[in-house]
DNA sequence: AATACGGGGAT
DNA sequence: ATCCCAGTATT
């Protein structure tokens, strides 16, 4: 037997019981699938239900507003995720008639579908014949044909797309993606694969050569950067000071505190007596400030703090509004930031 | 070809 | 601390 066979074997004896799996229809799927992204199964699974809940069909996501997206949205990062599903929700609504499309072309072409994407809800949904890459089958394929090229080279990228489309199984694309990734999820796992048990580890080149802990091969970057977020929290007891993020940075669209951005850590007594404090009025009185809170994203560091000042600035600056303290409930509002205001007004 | 974009879990 | 997750868009 050939390795898609093997691996479709594996997955029919021992796939986990997801819910996406159970239908064919693209829109569930491609919920499932943008959710998903850079996203393990297990954080993905309630969005996924809540989502799905919210929304039952794309005509529904279609009439959503992006604040109510992005405040389902909230807590599972990369929140462009969110944003472009309305645009392409709403796409398919006056573009496609609300049918969601199933197959390859049409799907790549809308925002937020890329090629794995693309490959996962027409295989799925309409049994094309093509094939998924996903941080999954690169191990898979990296191990298993002892590819030392790359992973995140685009070079590399075309070599593993070419190698994936070859051993695809054309005559049922679905199961054999399905187990392309469930094999590199639950037993090709990054560390400690368990090739005692793996059903093809007689021809795995990795496995052989134990050499399964150096491959894939994967070029690093990641150069992190540090940032201080300095926050004012003016409030009266009634309502707070609010900020709307713009849509360059991180959280776009999303919705925080008006803040101080420094270059290196300060003391709240400094931050106050900074130029950029003056919008917020002279001779601030500070009234208690937090910690510090280390927030790790992949591209950078935020050491974010909270000042609570009396005064209430004279004029407000461009994103900035006064709501009563319940509707911060239902905003979106980035980890970081909510985590601390959760404790302040205590709910 | 690089970089930006979150948050969490495993090791 | 480091890696990496059912990746995509932008520069």
């Amino acid at each position: 037997m050939d390795l898609s066979a093997r691996l479709i074997s594996w997955y029919q004896e021992n796939k986990r019981d997801l819910p996406w799996r159970n239908t064919t229809e693209a829109y569930i799927i491609w919920l499932s699938e943008i959710i998903l992204q850079q996203t393990r199964v297990e954080q993905g699974l309630p969005y996924f239900e809540r989502f799905a809940a919210h929304y039952p069909t794309v005509s529904h996501f279609a009439a959503a507003t992006e604040d109510e997206v992005l405040r389902l949205w909230q807590g599972l990062g990369y929140y462009s995720r969110g944003r472009n599903m309305l645009k392409t929700a709403r796409q398919v609504l006056n573009d496609y008639n609300g049918i969601f499309p199933t197959s390859y072309t049409e799907l790549i072409k809308l925002k937020g579908i890329g090629e794995y994407t693309a490959a996962a809800i027409s295989s799925f949904s309409a049994n094309e014949a093509k094939a998924v890459v996903d941080g999954n089958v690169y191990r898979v394929l990296a191990r298993y044909y002892g590819i030392d090229e790359p992973i995140n080279s685009p070079k590399g990228k075309k070599t593993f797309q070419q190698i994936a489309d070859e051993v695809l199984d054309v005559n049922r694309p679905a199961l054999h993606n399905q187990a392309m990734m469930e094999f590199g999820a639950m037993l090709c796992k990054p560390k400690n694969p368990a090739c005692g048990i793996c059903p093809v580890h007689l021809d795995c080149i990795a496995f052989k050569q134990n050499a399964t802990t150096s491959l894939p091969v994967k070029l690093k970057n990641v150069k992190v950067k540090k940032r201080y977020f300095n926050y004012l929290l003016i409030s009266d007891g009634e309502t707070v000071l609010m900020n709307k993020r713009g849509d360059k940075d991180i959280w776009a669209n999303m919705y925080d505190l008006p803040m101080i951005e420094t270059t290196e850590q300060l003391i709240p007594n400094e931050i106050l007596h900074l130029p950029e404090a003056a919008v917020f009025g002279k001779n601030l009185t500070l009234l208690s400030h937090s910690g510090i809170i280390k927030h790790v994203l992949t591209h950078q560091q935020l050491f974010i703090q909270f000042l609570i000042i009396k005064e209430k600035p004279a004029d407000l600056q461009p994103g900035w509004f006064y709501t009563d303290i319940d509707n911060i409930k239902k905003m979106a509002i980035p980890k970081g930031v909510i985590i601390f205001i959760k404790d302040f007004f205590n709910f």
